[in-house]
DNA sequence: CTGTTAGCGCCTTCAC
DNA sequence: GTGAAGGCGCTAACAG
């Protein structure tokens, strides 16, 4: 079946190509009468316009690539809605790319996406590195970050477009809701030590909010994970395999939190009655659990929607009116914590 | 920065683009000297093969579109990894489109996907109308479903590619690994009553072993939800409101059964002691809970291996051997279940 | 206002 | 074996 093209529709209509294609991208200097003739060409016909042959012309797919390390992850897929929302809104399509596929590798895919001729990339939650910022500038693509930390030069940071909450003070003020409820004994979980964002900024603010408080802090408790819920569950084995229990533990994400949860519970131990649990994050998995888990909650969606915002507004030539933006954090009490 | 082009590779390499093309795209009839000039001059120019000016030219964007109901339903997010990993290893790129953001329209999308120029479809977990059919057919576009039921003439059936598990007899399975360990008072909680897919023939899967084995169905008992969380809650806080008290109950989503646990665990009862849990589909928050929930295990990762691959095959007018594939499933116990 | 024309970068005959 | 030339469908610049 042959493709009908715009010449099609010209001809139909009466009229040259170049007003065919004016009345297509609602141009001006179009007479009312020829236009309403293309317009009843193209619905008679059912003309759908070429989007590869538009592109190679206009050096832009509209398209954005998408890169995250796995998708599996609720987190991710729930912030990830955002960024669909307001693609769809913009009339973006979106190229998805799981980091799972290439082993932490995240220059690959920005040569990948540059093939493929995505107009721009937003990187979820990884590290910006001035490797990636290289690659993209070198391929003239806008990016933007969310959930991400920045390991580059300071002075090249500010032109570095993210999203992101405030880590530091997000934990501070889990730590410190822990506080206020009585309990000292308090066991923390992290990410990866390498990891220089989360893991790195939500220890830091654990810390501050102890030491405000005089509370002396375990360094036997506090344990490095990997985010997932295998490792919070492993790590809990070992705070209480250690002999004595502490009151709380916090887990800098509800899947480490959970795993926490469910070993506290094979020890035998309750929760709230003999240990807290308090997680980071706020997916939906928090209060699947039951009790409910206690958590952070980071503005996941609103997340992917800013990221994605900006993203098109750097493509579209749109000045951006923040740079970096730094959203709102939440803690929210749930069953899973008891006052001492 | 100007982009360069096969023309300034030829040139560079003293040859016309022609022969430079045909090394690109790995042709016979070149002299071998010439092909490793061209392959030098690529390599010195670091060229880039511009994929849109290929795509007008084949009408192949090695694209394909991935349509679902929810990124966030674990149970998909872990079939779309499948579906990822073979994409990547055809070399196409996944675009993807969530239906969550269309209210369930499935016809548009695949109008968006046309006009974005995929080169097909995978449709997961979703209904097989005439009309979508109809719209694949017109657009010339292949496609493959995953997870997903016929809703179409018997005749048209055949022609349709599809991956999925027999729900019937997975349901009947599971149904009967309860009666074997004593259950009789099972209530079963169902998907949305519409849904001509797992919802209708898990539940006659389940009316098979129940009246196999001569055992009683409590119609007060079988509830509808929407296979989430919320709606296996609900349903479980209404059987429970009923007076008497299941001895098991069967909820054909892992989430509806999570869902249910909790209301079970919130009306004071203990899970497998009172009421033992059974769920369906077999993804992780099954193991996140406590006690584990015994489940189906549906090959979700399989599954979208095999219907990407076998979408590339149509792609590429690969013969595909079986147009429609039934996979295995696993009836998992755990400690969500009591011998009675 | 409007029709014609020249490419965008690539692949593919087509003669040589 | 190889270079030149003609489009793929569209947009934009250029004369009218």
């Amino acid at each position: 079946m042959k493709s009908i093209t715009l010449k099609d529709v010209a001809k139909k209509a009466g009229v040259g190509v170049g007003t065919a294609s004016r009345v297509l991208n609602n141009q001006a200097h179009v007479s009312e009468d020829k236009r309403e003739r293309v317009l009843e060409a193209i619905k008679a016909l059912n003309y759908q316009p070429d989007a590869i042959a538009r592109s190679l012309k206009t050096k832009s797919t509209h398209n954005i690539g998408v890169i995250l390390n796995d998708i599996t992850n609720p987190f991710y897929s729930e912030l990830f809605r955002g960024l669909e929302t307001e693609a769809k809104h913009s009339e973006y399509s979106i190229v998805f790319l799981d980091l799972f596929l290439q082993g932490d590798n995240w220059i690959d895919p920005v040569l990948s996406f540059y093939r493929s001729k995505v107009d721009g990339i937003v990187f979820v939650g990884s590290t910006v590195t001035e490797e990636i910022l290289e690659a993209c500038n070198n391929y003239d693509l806008p990016f933007v970050y969310a959930s991400a930390a920045l390991d580059i030069p300071k002075n090249s940071v500010e032109a570095v477009y993210s999203v992101d909450i405030n880590n530091e003070s997000a934990a501070y003020d889990a730590t410190k809701s822990l506080l206020e409820l009585g309990h000292k004994d308090i066991a923390l979980i992290l990410g990866s030590e390498d990891d220089k964002n989360s893991t790195y900024f939500r220890k830091i603010g654990f810390e501050r909010a102890m030491s405000e408080n005089g509370v002396f802090i375990n360094e036997d408790w506090v344990l490095y994970g990997q985010f997932s819920f295998e490792s919070g569950y492993d790590a809990m084995k070992k705070i209480l395999s250690s002999g004595n229990i502490p009151s709380a533990v916090f887990a800098i994400s509800d899947l480490m939190a959970i795993g926490a949860a469910k070993a506290i519970f094979e020890a035998g131990l309750r929760i709230p009655d003999d240990i807290s649990v308090m997680g980071f994050d706020g997916i939906q998995n928090s209060i699947y659990f039951y009790p409910e888990i206690s958590t952070v909650k980071q503005p996941r969606y609103e997340m992917g929607l800013l990221a994605a915002r900006k993203l098109v507004q750097l493509i579209q030539g749109i000045e951006v009116e923040e740079t970096q933006t730094i959203l709102e954090h939440e803690v929210i009490l749930r069953a899973s914590i008891k006052r001492i």
